[in-house]
DNA sequence: CTCCGACGTGCTACTGTGTTGCACGTCTTG
DNA sequence: CAAGACGTGCAACACAGTAGCACGTCGGAG
């Protein structure tokens, strides 16, 4: 929203050396005034406000921003991916999902090390931790 | 297959004091006899050799199973539900997810233990850790 | 500057997973 | 047996994501 978040979007894909188009620059500016991974359909909807982007399109770009490294495509309880910018410290946290309202949280104070003991012959590429429950937001009182 | 993991479909149903429906019984035995996690797909093929269950009804029997406590629901990466026979340990176990042909094995033997530190006013209800990688039939070699 | 190829976008249509609503059959209980 | 609850099947739908193709635009070679 603010022109901090726009301008870091649109060096954050020049510095690649890759083109500056409108799709990339909005969608990734809208990732990073979230804060939290955003579903597609939850992109979908804040970039409606001021011209939409193709369904498809909006598919494309943010695989397009994983590919590139500026973005996690990370998974929801809801069997809908969340995409998240790419921030300091992305790797080996967990998220938090808010069985409530939907809404994905990164737990970037959880530093979790697995201790794995697997079959033979299995291959370890990548572990992944979950946790459910409810948000501040969703709290009762 | 064997008709011990049929009478024992059977009677685990009958001793919740249900009706023991072919597709109860059919579907729990499919659950017992593969050993590990089988999505709706996977079950539907596997029962359709010996007359097929509608799609629907089996989508169902796999939710009563869950909610009558004979089978787990799980998350694949591929947003396909997986459902497990419960054995004697059900919960707590991390699951492992092939990348390439897709099945999913349970990983008992990780008994992991996490240490949280939520944001204040979150609730915490469930925490699920899932790792992916190849399976032993998947290796090259 | 112009042409041309590569790339980005949009549209339509499709797949796969899961759900809802309704009709019909079967079981069970009084 | 009658009535109601329950289980199953069918059709239609919702939703996330993908494939194919046409069109437009950008950017470099000539």
């Amino acid at each position: 929203m603010t022109q901090t978040t726009r301008e870091r979007a649109k060096t954050a894909i020049a510095e690649l050396d890759e083109r500056v188009t409108e799709a990339r620059w909005r969608t990734l500016e809208a990732l990073f005034a979230a804060g939290r991974p955003l579903s597609h359909a939850e992109i979908e909807a804040g970039l409606a406000a001021d011209g939409a982007i193709d369904r498809v399109t909006l598919y494309r770009v943010l695989d397009w921003l994983v590919g590139r490294g500026l973005a996690h495509k990370i998974e929801g309880h809801d069997r809908a991916w969340r995409f998240s910018a790419v921030g300091n410290d992305t790797h080996g946290h967990a998220h938090f999902h808010c069985t409530r309202c939907g809404k994905v949280y990164c737990l970037t104070a959880i530093q979790p090390t697995l201790v794995l003991a697997l079959p033979p012959r299995f291959h370890f590429e990548e572990a992944g931790i979950s946790l459910r429950g409810t948000c501040a937001d969703c709290q009762p009182h």
